[in-house]
DNA sequence: TATGAATGAGCCTTCATTCAT
DNA sequence: AATGAATGAAGGCTCATTCAT
């Protein structure tokens, strides 16, 4: 019974991603989701609260999956470059999929900073992040490749490369630019990690 | 007379950014920017086509008014170091303005993944602050300051991590926490320009 | 299921007429129809594409079934004159039934200078009186009662002098002068179909 | 001054009966009508009490000057077919002019249907008619040409011929029919006037 | 459990009209 | 005499949500 509806509201919450990647947060409605997801449109209603719930339960399933994705493949890394390749791999998996994820990312930091709900799952996904760069880092460290000195730190310039440029290659409307911008990322990030200057 | 329509659309422009501030680029309704503004509910169809040309060029405004303060406090300066001083501290100018601009900016950026027009005056501004990069980075490169090989490429990774911290900083939802983001910016493009790594 | 929904769309329809019939083509809007249906706001717009496509399928519907009756009185008479005189007390039905009717129909008309589709509509309507006319004609001249030569000619004479004296009859205002009007029509037609002149 | 003032509002009236040609009755638009007079949206008001009354001086302007000409163009001829051939010349007086003059007035019937002072503009129109039907067919009797009995009733004949042609031409949207429609016209009305049958 | 008909709030947009200049 | 900025009512339409079946 209970496998059932989770199976239900799996299908829904799949329907809404590709609706909303298509269509855009906000001018998705429920009966796109209901046509995608080939059920009626009141179902949405009777397995989620209303609208935003089912958003908010899709930002969940994919900040999570991606997290699971790129756990698993950092962690079949040994050393901190490979597991740094792994992990740039992952993120920037290629440009159709990149394309549909990040429309639907965006669109939802943008409404995070006027729902707290979406603040808090996002926060969990930085922190899941957060916890994979630190695995990089600290092997890094160890290693004596990274020369940072502060890991949470890092962590978070890490994330602010890798949403940035994603965001960037997004703006250039160019899909084949998307392996220059994996490039780019991956050679900022290695050349802040490995960095000797003066100021640290 | 063509001046008093100019302050008029101004006015609306004015207004439509703290609306947009306020409730968001797709909860904002004309009414609102008519109440903001404290005219009518036709005036912004009077002024502009349609509410996306309101929005569009709101888009235009902010992004080049950013461009042209950080251009000019920029410019005051001689040394690379006191440029990019100057640059983050005209980006980072402060929390409550940061988030208003910075709100309205990320909600136009969600919305350019599907939007040509907002792509394309995102673009230009890309290309200004590219500019701004460059002016700092040649100097840099001059007095010997800073090691990137390719400027370009560095400018993409300054911005990469100005909107990345500055996304991250609106997702913490607390404002004290900006110049704690500001100093992670500041410090992770210094680290990244003043690099000496084997990569390199 | 589709049963109840073409009562429906018959319901809303039926409720246009009577709206339009009141307020005019142009005056009439959605909450007209909605409330003469008594049903709500958005119903017009769950069972037609929009407000064009209900009053075009009224269009659709009250040629119709103008033609099915007025096919229906003919067919049942068996000389020309009584076909004819069926024919006429069909179309000059009473003045309550006309003045709705024909209110409408003229409203249509006008809209159809400017519109493809009413054009091809009524069209149709014309084409399905010219074939109750020709029966009429063909009766006449296998009688000999008739002197007429071109058939088709003759249906659009008859055409014309009903339209004509029905919108004469409406603009008079005056609803007892229906009969004035219907004996004009029959006493017309009849002079014209069996006129022997030195022109013929 | 009063004779400026009467320049102004036929230059109104012009451009109305042009933007109503162009729009029709209900999607013209004062403003329209201003820019096809190439004056300020403000003008119509102010030598107009409101948008209708501007309508319906153009009613009575397009019915009387109609009127004018073919009550001049009829007193020209001296026998009876020679003036109804001059009338119906006067009124098929070709596609281009028919198509924008009739198109309007069968705006303003199907108005009228629900406006009483376009009702009464339109029944001096009417009346005008007949006088010149009257005239022809008094020639008509006098010579001996003409058979019927009833000149009222045989005016409102020719009218009805005359606008449910005109009608059926306009419905085809085939310009070139136009003098197809227009002998049709003229038969129909001859074989009518001179028809000798036993019900007469 | 699932449907989809029905509701009605709310949006964008148009436009006649007013009125200060 | 003329302008055109400004108003605000009203319409078509969309859509989240409800609810009877």
């Amino acid at each position: 019974m209970k496998q059932k509806a989770e199976l239900r509201r799996q299908q829904i919450i799949k329907a809404a991603f590709e609706a909303v990647a298509d269509k855009g947060y906000e001018a998705v409605t429920l009966q796109d989701i209901a046509e995608y997801a080939d059920v009626s449109k009141g179902v949405s209603n009777y397995y989620f609260k209303n609208k935003e719930d089912v958003l908010a339960h899709l930002l969940i399933q994919i900040t999570e999956r991606i997290y699971e994705k790129e756990k698993t493949a950092v962690e079949m890394e040994s050393s901190a470059q490979a597991m740094l390749h792994a992990y740039i791999d992952s993120v920037f998996v290629g440009p159709l999929e990149n394309e549909r994820f990040f429309k639907v990312y965006l669109d939802f930091l943008a409404q995070a900073t006027r729902n707290e709900r979406y603040r808090e799952i996002n926060a969990r996904f930085y922190s899941n992040c957060a916890s994979i760069c630190t695995l990089i880092l600290n092997r890094g460290l160890d290693e004596g490749t990274y020369t940072v000195t502060d890991v949470e730190e890092a962590s978070k310039t890490i994330r602010s490369l890798i949403d940035g440029f994603m965001i960037q290659w997004l703006m250039t409307g160019d899909r084949d630019q998307h392996s220059t911008y994996k490039k780019l990322s991956l050679s900022a990030i290695t050349s802040y990690l490995t960095s000797r200057t003066a100021s640290q």
